[in-house]
DNA sequence: CTATAAGCGAGACGGTACGTCTTGTCTTGCG
DNA sequence: CGCAAGACAAGACGTACCGTCTCGCTTATAG
């Protein structure tokens, strides 16, 4: 049986136990919802121990929400420009609208507005990694010469996620295939040659 | 003397009293600061004249974010489709991040992340209505045959305010007037005749 | 039809409804269930109006009690001491226990506990001329020579209504007749000649 | 160092201190002026604290009353009824008169009168234990033979005690050493050998 | 026979206290 | 030494009444 907590470490049990409560909290009542107590009654867990390694239940979320971006949003390289922006827009935004992590995650970043220490540690912890991720393909393409090599890659990126992140956040509309492909052409249109 | 309230209406100096006390606290001390009791006490008015009038903090701020984006954000002709895309992409990048209007606006685009209701609320209540401010420039420019009839302008307008709010809401990038004329070299790039 | 108010006077229309509201509360949800807008709104009255004619809640009550006490407790002359004072006491225990104005005594006394003022109305306005009252008996049984003309009335009528409130506030013991009769014999049996 | 409360029990310093604040505060400003906000604050406690451990601020009262009312008037035996009757009737009346506890007895009383539930536990608590003792005396005497076997001791009582709180609740009149000997002349006079 | 002034209903106002909820800290004793 | 349990101080929540105020209607005289 799993240790509870002794000298030796801490419950591994509990930490799952907290980081699922959470999840579910966020799922079911939504942000407000999510309080320590709750997260606590939930897991089964004391509150105490809680605090003892998360600061805050953005904390607690933070770690939830883990490397679920990585893992969902890393394209692959098919070796044409086009088709890896398309699947990886297309991608991009089935996350952010219909899985449990793009909740986590469009709830993170709406706290990020109102907390800038959360907004830094946010990018820092995730977004600057998926920036990365998200110009792969960009950086193939140069590689091939399909791309110029002098391009800039951020304004680029701006350019193809940002009416993603934009219609998400912000305008609610639904992000459909033919949008994120239409953003591509736009891309493609201007800078491929 | 200005009446304090009656039978027959609403006492206007207590409504200004908090809506700006509401600005005031969001400025000074963030969202989190705004409650209704500092609303109450900084605007020298009871709860109760709050909870009357206004279901909670954020319809305050609403109402105090009132026709803000209206008044900073509204298109000018100048005859010209790029300087009117490139003035007013410019003047919504400082709007979002340099004035007060602009950090109640991103408060409350925050908490819509954890608020759906409030989410509607704020899009028909204010960005729809900003989608349409935004969509000028397109239309003078499609009246003129500057740009062809059946564009879509819904498609084009996330394209070219999608990555400024993307900037100001997820990354945190400063949001350059080379940026916002960049975004407008794309768009007139492909679109423009 | 009735007047509502005007230059000449005030509504007696109002006064009753207000008058009967505090009565009727009172019995129903006991004395802090009467609150000046609870009157006001089962009077179909304004709020104003009980301002303008009572300076608080107790006084409303103490004009609804009126001259219940001295309707009810106004000793009859048969001409004979124990006669008199079995049946004296015998009705104020059912007037104290049993009745509704006897419910408001109650709750004015219990409020005079906590408030000084109260307690000085409640004397000077009901509470003297009752003991006045319960004296006529010994002072007839004086004049005809029945008691001691030096007797101490007030003391006497401590020690005969004295217990009998100490029940009705204090014990909540019934006041069956059994207990005013022994209480009228012991009387007798000390002072009557 | 006194804990300050835990899963193994609450804090005494807290209840202390409750208790001692809710007295104060009787005192100064009267029964009205005892809130349970006004008590968390000069106690330095959390509202929160109070609503744990007492339903409401009466009960409050009530535990800070606590043995008061037996450690002031527990009567000693001198071995002579007319001795003990009249100490004890004389300190009864300097207790309710006289005395902050007596001030406390006097407040649950009057609320006693709105509230049927507090009444009970008043009686329950204190009042019924207090009764005993008032009894001693008569039982003392019993045994002597210097009362009859079956005096009715309760109505004895009422006619003892009874007179004294109506003058402390009702009358106002002062409780002087002449009354309370008149009223124990009186007992004897109708039942002493 | 009209003007006017007082009483009225309605209800908004600044306050105070209510009883509840959550936060983040602490103390304890078990394993 | 981590843990579950839970008491604690703090403070915001949303509600109920308080006592004050202003408004516009009604109505009985006084001019």
């Amino acid at each position: 049986m799993a240790h509870r907590g002794n000298r030796h470490g801490r419950s591994e049990e509990a930490r799952q136990a907290v980081l699922e409560a959470a999840d579910d909290l966020l799922a079911e009542r939504g942000f407000a919802g999510v309080t320590i107590e709750g997260i606590a009654a939930r897991a089964g867990v004391a509150k105490q121990t809680i605090y003892r390694w998360w600061p805050s239940k953005v904390d607690v979320l933070l770690e939830a929400f883990g490397e679920d971006m990585a893992q969902h949003l890393t394209p692959e390289d098919h070796g044409d420009l086009g088709t890896d922006l398309r699947t990886h827009l297309s991608r991009l935004a089935e996350f952010l609208t219909g899985t449990d992590p793009g909740a986590v995650f469009r709830a993170l970043a709406g706290q990020a507005q109102h907390d800038p220490q959360l907004a830094t540690r946010l990018r820092d912890g995730h977004l600057s990694g998926q920036r990365e991720r998200d110009g792969l393909p960009l950086r193939w393409a140069i590689e091939r010469g399909d791309l110029p090599a002098d391009l800039d890659v951020g304004t680029a990126l701006d350019q193809l996620v940002g009416p993603v992140y934009y219609r998400v956040l912000v305008t609610g509309t639904p992000v459909t295939r033919a949008f994120t492909d239409d953003l591509v052409d736009a891309f493609l249109h201007r800078h491929a040659r």
